[in-house]
DNA sequence: ATGGGAATTTACGTTGACGTAACTCATACG
DNA sequence: CGTATGAGTTACGTCAACGTAAATTCCCAT
């Protein structure tokens, strides 16, 4: 088996976050590292979830909510309700997403017209400077 | 001159935003409505920040951030360094938006796999229901 | 004059996502 | 054997972005 774990130090250096947050994860219940004696051992799944958990966080998921799609992996003999639940908050979440792609398209435009606008400020600006030396 | 400006009230049904989110963001120097004795009169200029302020909040700016963001407009006679610093956070911010686009664009895509995923699982599940009726 | 609605100020409360300090426990090393 | 290093627990602190409550104050209609 490819059961290689990790300790928490190889998880923070891995990852590039603290130890106070991979056992804010574990309390959250985001991961489960295996308890051998008093020490963690982060195994193959919870490197991967904390992969998700990391993108998840770069554009605006809550824990919570990472929570909740993170089950979508590991829904063995869940009820149906909860499962449709959870599957409408991923749909809700999708839209959500393709609202806001569409707002950052938008928004890059405009920010980048501000910017020519700014070259154009820094340009005469230098010109004025050159012109009173 | 088209100087028509608005009660708080009126900012709240046209924004919804509440009178505490437009005090807060005049008391963090993002708005400058005049004050008409007791009361805020909202300018045009207000109103145009604040739907910028808006916006910025929906993709993950801070209030801190917008600020400086809005303060490329009003760029009359700055220092230099000041200006060309505020260039720079926006060329920054900038790529930060389009690195979030690319993985916005990844993750739309998986968690649309994830979905199909999902539904196979309600389809799997409703024929097992409908066939224990 | 008065009572009812707005708007204002002041100030404390809240939530999420950790930071940080204090102390304990275990182990490795010279 | 002492100690330094690293992990762990407990618990209080923090920061942003407001919410919320209390106590005025102002204007206007009855």
């Amino acid at each position: 088996m490819t059961e290689k774990t990790m300790t928490i130090r190889e998880m923070c250096d891995a990852y590039d976050v603290t130890p106070r947050t991979l056992r804010f994860y574990e309390a959250k219940e985001l991961l489960f590292p295996i308890r051998e004696g008093q020490k963690r051992l982060f195994t193959k799944r919870d490197r991967a979830r904390l992969k998700l958990i990391l993108r998840g966080k770069r554009f605006g998921f809550s824990l919570e909510e990472i929570r909740q799609l993170l089950d979508l992996y590991h829904l063995g003999d869940q009820q149906q309700t909860q499962l449709k639940k959870t599957y409408e908050i991923a749909q809700d979440r999708l839209a959500d997403m393709e609202r806001q792609r569409a707002e950052l398209d938008e928004a890059i435009d405009e920010l980048k017209e501000q910017m020519k606008w700014g070259e154009k400020m820094l340009a005469s600006m230098n010109a004025t400077k050159r012109a009173a030396e």
